[in-house]
Parts: C-alpha cells; sequence; structure tokens
DNA sequence: CCCCGATCTTGACGCGGTTTAGATAAGAAT
DNA sequence: ATTCTTATCTAAACCGCGTCAAGATCGGGG
C-alpha cells in the first residue's frame, strides 16, 4: 500500500524539503536575512547547492514557503487574541499588540514575510478575507468603534487601525527607544498606549 | 580641450559621482530595485566596475547616497505641503497626503529608503526633530488634535498618524485596489478619508 | 616641464543562483 | 531476485555580482 503521506517520503535525505525550511528559519534567526542565501541553506543542511532544486524552483519559492510558515503563525497568534476577547476595545488592543509582538519577536521572519517576499499580503483577497492577517485586523479596529459610527467609518477605521500596526511595527523594529515609550512602560505599554488612542482614545 | 563643465571641474570623466547616482536612480525607475547593482550603475554610467570604488567606500554608500536624495524629496515636499497650510486638520491632511503621494509616485525609491537601506529613519533623532521626516509628520498630526488634548495623547497622536501614514503607503503599494478606494474617490480621495478618520473623524 | 596624485581600467578572487549531466537508491515490474 | 524506472542528490560548470590589487592615464602644482 501507498503511503498517503503527510509528508511526501523522501527517497534519499529523509525530507528534504522539510529540513531546508528548518535549516532556513535557523539561519534567519541567528545570522539575518543577509546571510540567507540559497547555498548557505543548503551547507546548513548538509547537501549540495543543487539539491534543493527538486523541492523548490527557485530560491524565492523557497523563501517563499518560509514566510508562508511565519504567516500561519502570525495568523494562529491573532486567532488566539481575538477568541480570548470578547469584541471590542480589549480585543482590538490584544489582537494589535499580538501582531506587533509578533513582528518585533521575529523581526527577520518579519521582514522576510512583508519586505522581501511580498506573496502573501499580495494579490487579491483571500479566500475568506475575515479569516485572513488583514481580515481579523480591520475587523478587530472596526469592531472597537461605537456603535453610532457608519459602516463606511467603521471600515475606515479598521484599514486606519491596520495601516497604523504596520507602521508602529516597522518604527519599533527600525528606531531606538523613544523617550515616551519608556514612559510609558516599554513596549507594552507603549503600544497599548498607541492603540487605546487609536480608537478614539478619549 | 577641456569642455567646461557646469558642475565642478573633474578629472577624466566629469563628476562620476553625479553620474552614478543619475544612473542610479534610472535603473530604479525603469528596471526596480532588483536590477539596482553595483556593476550595472557602471554600465549605465560608461565606466568600468571599480571606478566607483574611488567615490563610494562600497556598494552600501552608494546606495545610501540615493536614499539620501530621496529622502531630501520627501523632506522637501512635506515641509511645502506643511507651508502651505495653517496647522490644523487641514495641514495634517496636506502633509500626510504628500507622504503618502510621494510613496506611491516612487515606489523603488520609497523602498529603497525605508526598506533596503535603512540608515535614514534608524539613529538616535536627528538633529532638529521638527526638521526631519518623522519630526513633521508627528508634529502635524499632533497639530491637529482638540486644544484640550494633553501633550501625552498629543504625542500618541503624532506617533500613530505618523505609523498609520508608513502602514497605509505600504498597503497601498502592494495591494491591489481596494473596493471602498474606488468609492471615495481613487487613491486621493482614500487617503483623505483614512487621514480624516484619525483625526477623530467625527 | 616634470612629477604627483587623483581617477579610471584590467584582471582576478570568492560567493551567489542556476543549469546540465551523471550517480544513487527506493519502489515497481518482471 | 533481477531489472527497470524515477525521484533524489552530487559534481561541475556558467555567468553575474561585490570587491580588491596593480597598473595605466591624465590634470594641475612645483
Amino acid at each position: 500500500m501507498k503511503p498517503t503521506r503527510a509528508t511526501p517520503k523522501p527517497y534519499h535525505h529523509g525530507d528534504l524539503r522539510r529540513a531546508l525550511i528548518e535549516a532556513s528559519r535557523r539561519i534567519l534567526e541567528t545570522e539575518g536575512i543577509a546571510a540567507l542565501s540559497l547555498r548557505a541553506v543548503a551547507r546548513e543542511a548538509g547537501v549540495s547547492p543543487a539539491a534543493p532544486y527538486h523541492h523548490f524552483r527557485d530560491r524565492t519559492e523557497l523563501l517563499s514557503e518560509v514566510a508562508h510558515e511565519g504567516t500561519a503563525e502570525l495568523l494562529e497568534s491573532l486567532k488566539r487574541a481575538r477568541a480570548e476577547n470578547k469584541a471590542g476595545r480589549e480585543r482590538m488592543i490584544a489582537v494589535g499588540a499580538a501582531y506587533v509582538g509578533y513582528g518585533l519577536n521575529n523581526p527577520a521572519l518579519y521582514r522576510l514575510m512583508f519586505e522581501t517576499i511580498r506573496v502573501l499580503e499580495t494579490g487579491p483577497l483571500p479566500v475568506d478575507v475575515h479569516e485572513s492577517i488583514p481580515g481579523i485586523l480591520v475587523d478587530a479596529f472596526a469592531e472597537a468603534m461605537p456603535p453610532d459610527v457608519s459602516p463606511t467609518d467603521r471600515r475606515l477605521a479598521g484599514i486606519a487601525g491596520w495601516a497604523a500596526l504596520r507602521g508602529l511595527t516597522d518604527i519599533l523594529r527600525y528606531r531606538q527607544l523613544d523617550p515616551l515609550k519608556t514612559e510609558l512602560g516599554g513596549d507594552e505599554g507603549f503600544i497599548r498606549a498607541v492603540l487605546e488612542h487609536l480608537s478614539f482614545g478619549r
């Protein structure tokens, strides 16, 4: 009986595809995105430079897979934050903090996901919008609006919130400490303060 | 026998430094950031691959100079928008639209400025904060707050606005048209609507 | 007028992505 | 079990890239 594979049974190596992705993430964490070359990944996995070509069309496709894993993880984290908080301000803050937190805790991978490889957030909206990263973010902000807000304004709030999260993550990722940040209790408090402000914080 | 140049008289080439930067921008506009190699720039300028090393320490320094020009242009654009509008909501929208507009009109250069080469927005705050790109943005948003807002909240509003601009630019740069965008009158109207929303749009 | 030094070229090195041809080994066919 | 097939991997090569060392060139100061 043919092994119906969750992971296709490999021949020589033992699931090189998987090994390559993991090697990539290892390099990404330890040496940064600059060191993430196809050859380096192959070295790390202990195979020849040409071996990866039997599992990925080219370097971009390998990196896309790595980025895809990051997207899945981030999505999972957002879903968790959503599930653990009732719709409204608390959920918005929790979801937002989860997003920024992921970016800060996985800087190289985050960068790969949203800068180097654009395959992900690009393209027409995914199958189920509300289960996508932008979808969850937009929803969380939109639902945090007061009840009297029009649907259009609600949607604008969602987009504005989503945009602010992307920008905030970049700013925190690239910049040194802002004086205000420490005043407000480090990253945590700072993020929370900005998010609260975004949802009509007063 | 020497053609008297407008630019300071160089030796062999005729201000190769300048020519290299301009060649870089030409490649950036036409072929994108992926084609922006040192050798390609040298080719475009009609010199040997090693020639640039007499004007720039390495490839990064050349790209930094190109990015620096972009930063100067963007800064100029923001200053103009600031000067042409009195402090408050109108200035905030004008400045914000100028920022996003620059990013959309110079996608490859914008990306070089804020993704590929980080020398610019990175590092401790510049000499005069209020004459920097983040400074002008933060100020514009902070000043658009109602008068009864506390200094801390004002500053938070500035940072939130700045972050939203960065994110909005990315989103518009990477994504296809959002349905809402066309409803609101294309990029222009969309940006304006989001910005208005950011400053307590109700 | 000659020499100095800034500027540019030539040629090379090592690394990267990718392709081609060949070796290897697992499963299928006989 | 032996042979065949095919996926997998290696070896070797090609070309472009960033960079450096050595030499050629040329403008201006002595």
